[in-house]
DNA sequence: CGCGGCTTTGATGTTCATCAAGTAAAGTGG
DNA sequence: CCACTTTACTTGATGAACATCAAAGCCGCG
């Protein structure tokens, strides 16, 4: 992990303004503020593997994902649980800073990504003098949390042949938006991200290679046939 | 369902001003406004088994849960899943409610209940007004949709028996705080809510009753032995 | 080079869904 | 209020889906 020091600041001069997330969360955020949030801000760039939120730790900051892919997870004791996996857009820090004091869950990066911290009292200093802010910030959150469940929910309906479609689905069209790519995780990952073991995600990506719906190439994936992995996708 | 009429408006008196929810949400909000919600809010009354919020249908209120019992669930066709069993101080409207604009997911009372609506605009304006309420609103919707989440993961990394036990110790802890209660939900909405078979779901009850953990007098669970239940949640 | 983690396949056993069939309970219309 | 229908509950038997164990090949890395 690194800090990114942006040269703008050097000059005095935002360079936040032109970020493509403001739209996102600081459409309505007014020049002042822009700058006083772009001062303070800290961005951190993060390679594969590192950890970027640890749970358990104290809720310091407001972050997000400006680029890259993690992973948001639970441990317990040995094992973890994948909850879901982000791309820049789609992850804001965590449902929880604004009701928890400590982290609920950890992220790690899947890619290389940078992530950029606010503080938490700047974030409610704002909220506190500019309600439009505010409005935006709830709609953000309350769409990731939305997401979160309603994939959970999707997952949890479907089979075993069902849900590795249904993962390779998600990387081919939220993800990548290509019918070939590499696996930003591994097969064991894959299984806790979809609750079930190693051996049958392996298993069943074979099979869908021997039907030719898919080809492998390690990590990388080709699918074939989209229509037949949609089709086991929905019905199993 | 019937629409609660409180007398207390005709004499123009402001009866939420003692309503015991408003330190959750309208702590924060003066009585000005509060005065203005309550006499735009309405109130219905639902039966058991009455619907209150059909997914699909267009969001035009703010609702939440007055008192009662009410299940959060999603239809696939034929089946449905069950995603949160709620009670009062426990359920805020959806979480989509600011982000979406229709009903993702569909409410029905398990206990006669008394939700309260408030008009979305009224929400917005107030939010736009009080930055106060807005934080407050967001605390909210994070802590709840935090929750549903959390127990989702705690029910996906259970095995059938530990998730029945998990179930049980929700009602006798979470709901009627008694470790005697009548079940507000069958067999099937059980199984709906696990994620197992209905069919498995009343075997383990059985077993349970066998090894001398519950007593089962049809809709009425008495926990014998609490600790052991608690180990079965714990290690299936 | 050798170690550890990831991947793969096969064999085996457990867990769980499904089917079937019957009883109990609860709603429905005359 | 009673016959009737439907829905909920229960148990057993069977097979399918899935986890686990075991063994071997592969790959990256110190």
């Amino acid at each position: 992990m690194q800090i990114i020091r942006e040269g703008s600041q050097k000059f005095e001069e935002c360079v936040c303004t032109n970020c493509d997330l403001r739209i996102m969360f600081f459409k309505n955020v007014k020049d002042q503020e822009m700058k006083t949030i772009c001062s303070t801000k800290i961005q951190y760039q993060f390679h594969k593997g590192e950890q970027i939120i640890q749970e358990g730790d104290p809720i310091l900051n407001f972050s997000y994902l400006k680029s890259g892919l993690v992973k948001l997870y639970k441990t317990n004791g040995a094992s973890e649980q994948i909850i879901h996996i982000a791309k820049p857009f789609d992850f804001v820090s965590i449902l929880s800073v604004f009701s928890q004091e400590k982290y609920q869950y950890s992220v790690r990066a899947l890619e290389e990504s940078v992530v950029c911290n606010i503080k938490m009292s700047k974030i409610f200093n704002i909220s506190h003098e500019n309600s439009e802010f505010a409005m935006d910030l709830m709609r953000r959150m309350s769409e990731v949390s939305d997401r979160i469940i309603q994939e959970m929910l999707e997952i949890r309906k479907r089979n075993l042949k069902g849900r590795v479609a249904f993962v390779l689905l998600y990387f081919a069209n939220d993800i990548f938006r290509a019918l070939s790519f590499e696996l930003p995780v591994s097969r064991k990952e894959i299984a806790e991200y979809i609750g079930m073991s190693t051996e049958n995600v392996i298993r069943t990506l074979s099979e869908f290679r021997k039907d030719k719906v898919i080809k492998i190439f390690g990590k990388v994936i080709e699918i074939e046939d989209k229509e037949g992995l949609e089709m086991i996708s929905k019905h199993g």
